[in-house]
RNA sequence: GGGUCGUUAGCUCAGCUGGUAGAGCACCGGGCUUUUAACCCGAUGGUCAUAGGUUCGAAUCCUAUACGACCCA
């Protein structure tokens, strides 16, 4: 024991320019490689923490004695409670009792030496405690994985909010509500494809590298080609690619994806994030704000067992059916001193933007003035689940026209917690009207408004052999996990949300790739 | 882009008007062993984000930089 002793502090020296903890474990891991095979994968689970939780939590103490139920189970060390090892898998949690007499005297000693943060895998009879929580009266046990780095404390875990993103790994193995904000998200896009399956929507992926960015008025990341020597483009949006698909005869058509914008990064943005965009032949954007209703509150009654969304302060009931109204009106609404000529005159326009402090350009026409007055005294205070209309042409460059009204389009976006969720309409299929609106685009482009979309010849050219009446939408779902796990940033719904990276950090060196400390 | 705040042990945090670094948990040693943030005794652990400056003396005051959080545009 001595010898031991003296030998695991000489080990120790050596890794003296590392942090103590890591060099001890470092230690441990060493003499584990001693003795044989310290990455042993040969231990098989047969059962879950939760399960056994779930199916065996009612039975007695005695009635578990007489059960004699075995298990098989693996997972991470997360504490120690007395002779009880506490261990977590990807279900839950579950303890595994030590009987230091019964055991044999060698496993105890190794025993002893685990840490928290290792992995093992045990077997043996469940049975419950004397203050009524089950555990495992171990039979046998392995140390499946050394842990090198000491996880954080058991009782605060991880706060520290760089590190939970930057460290993603960490905050999962601690953080329990980081676990099912994920898990909520993907109960949530699983529900979303179910529901468009369902309506005979059909699933595709279409490219994510673009030569002609299009389907949206934002600026993309561009990258380059070397074979080809072409400059592409990552998406900002599918659509045009979708609406390809449904002159081909695709008349249902979903995609559920990345969209990638190269601006600045905030609570409610990311420069990558996801859409489930969809489209529907023979629609319109009626039956759209039908369906996304029918969606979202499927959401609400399947995924979160209610209608009644928390948000900070807020609550929002998805039960109602949910308020519609138009640009206009909503701007007349929250602006009560205003009145229609204010709106639909240019000159009387300007002047309300000017006197709300809104930077107007020369390029701006009335429909543009209009939009940045709703987003400023309009967007924030859309509350409750409210779906706005009639958007300007000159806003919606790949939106159908109103029939009676052709200044706007037959389009809508939906709010909830004053933020934008979707955006649907029904699609601009005239081809002549399509080529009109992309050269209002160039111009603006040449205007200098990077943002301004390219004229596509080739979506032209499709048009062109006929799209059916069809009505689409984009929902982000980032935004919409937001809201369903009451998240205030959108660095807690993204696994890996990009951070800017520490000084050196990526550059490559003789040990590798540098990682953050 | 502007403003405010933050960065101290592996983690969570104290550290007063400048006087030489603290706690809890974790870890290590010992005890106890059906515990529930297990408990009891003892020990170890720090480039106080980084670089300058002021000072006899800086975690503390000043400047710059990096990263982050929040608010505003």
């Amino acid at each position: 024991m001595t010898n031991e002793k003296q030998t695991q502090n000489q080990n120790v020296d050596q890794y003296i320019d590392e942090n103590k903890l890591i060099a001890q474990r470092r230690t441990k891991l060493k003499m584990l490689r001693e003795k044989g095979n310290a990455f042993p994968n040969s231990f098989r689970r047969d059962s879950y923490a939760q399960d056994l939780q779930e199916k065996l939590s009612d039975k007695s103490k005695e009635e578990l004695v007489e059960l004699k139920h075995f298990a098989k189970v693996a997972g991470r060390i997360m504490a120690r409670r007395g002779p009880f090892l506490v261990m977590q898998d990807m279900t839950g949690r579950i303890q595994t009792y030590i009987d230091r007499k019964k055991l044999p005297k060698d496993l105890v000693q190794d025993i002893d030496t685990w840490d928290i943060g290792d992995i093992i895998g045990v077997e043996g009879p469940i049975h419950k405690s004397g203050k009524g929580d089950l555990y495992i009266m171990m039979q046998s046990v392995v140390l499946l994985t050394k842990s090198l780095r000491p996880l954080p404390e058991k009782f605060h875990g991880l706060t520290d909010t760089e590190k939970r993103y930057r460290q993603r790994y960490v905050d999962l193995i601690m953080n329990a509500e980081s676990r099912k904000v994920f898990a909520m998200r993907t109960q949530i896009i699983q529900y979303l494809r179910e529901f468009l399956l369902a309506r005979s929507f059909v699933e595709v992926e279409t490219p994510m590298m673009q030569v002609i960015p299009g389907g949206a008025t934002a600026r993309p990341f561009e990258t380059h080609h070397n074979a080809l020597d072409i400059p592409l483009y990552m998406r900002v949006a599918p659509e045009l690619y979708l609406k390809r698909l449904v002159v081909g005869g695709v008349e249902r058509v979903f995609e559920i994806n990345r969209n990638f914008r190269n601006e600045g990064l905030s609570t409610h943005h990311n420069p990558e994030f996801t859409m489930v965009e969809f489209y529907q032949a023979y629609a319109d954007y009626h039956d759209l704000m039908d369906l996304t209703e029918e969606m979202l509150r499927g959401i609400c009654n399947e995924v979160l067992s209610t209608t009644s969304i928390q948000y900070g302060d807020d609550t929002y009931d998805f039960s109602k059916p949910f308020a519609r109204m138009t640009v206009k009106e909503s701007i007349l609404h929250f602006n009560p001193k205003l009145t229609e000529a204010d709106l639909d005159n240019f000159g009387n326009a300007k002047i309300v933007a000017e006197n709300l402090g809104i930077p107007t350009k020369e390029s701006y026409g009335l429909g543009k003035i209009q939009i940045e007055i709703f987003e400023k005294t309009v967007e924030g205070k859309l509350k409750d689940p409210t779906f706005i209309t009639a958007y300007p042409t000159e806003v919606s460059p790949l939106a159908r026209r109103n029939d009676e009204n052709p200044f706007v389009t037959d389009r809508f976006e939906f709010f909830v917690g004053g933020h934008e969720l979707a955006n649907g309409f029904s699609e601009l299929n005239d081809p002549e009207d399509q080529a009109e609106r992309f050269e209002a685009q160039v111009a603006e482009k040449d205007a200098g408004d990077d943002e301004a979309m390219h004229y596509d010849e080739d979506y032209i050219h499709a048009l062109e052999y006929g799209m059916p009446p069809t009505a689409g939408e984009g929902v982000g779902i980032d935004r919409l996990v937001m809201l369903f796990t009451n998240s205030h940033t959108i660095r807690d719904v993204i696994l890996f949300p990009h951070m800017k990276p520490y000084p050196g950090v990526g550059e490559l060196s003789s040990k590798g790739i540098k990682a953050v400390k």
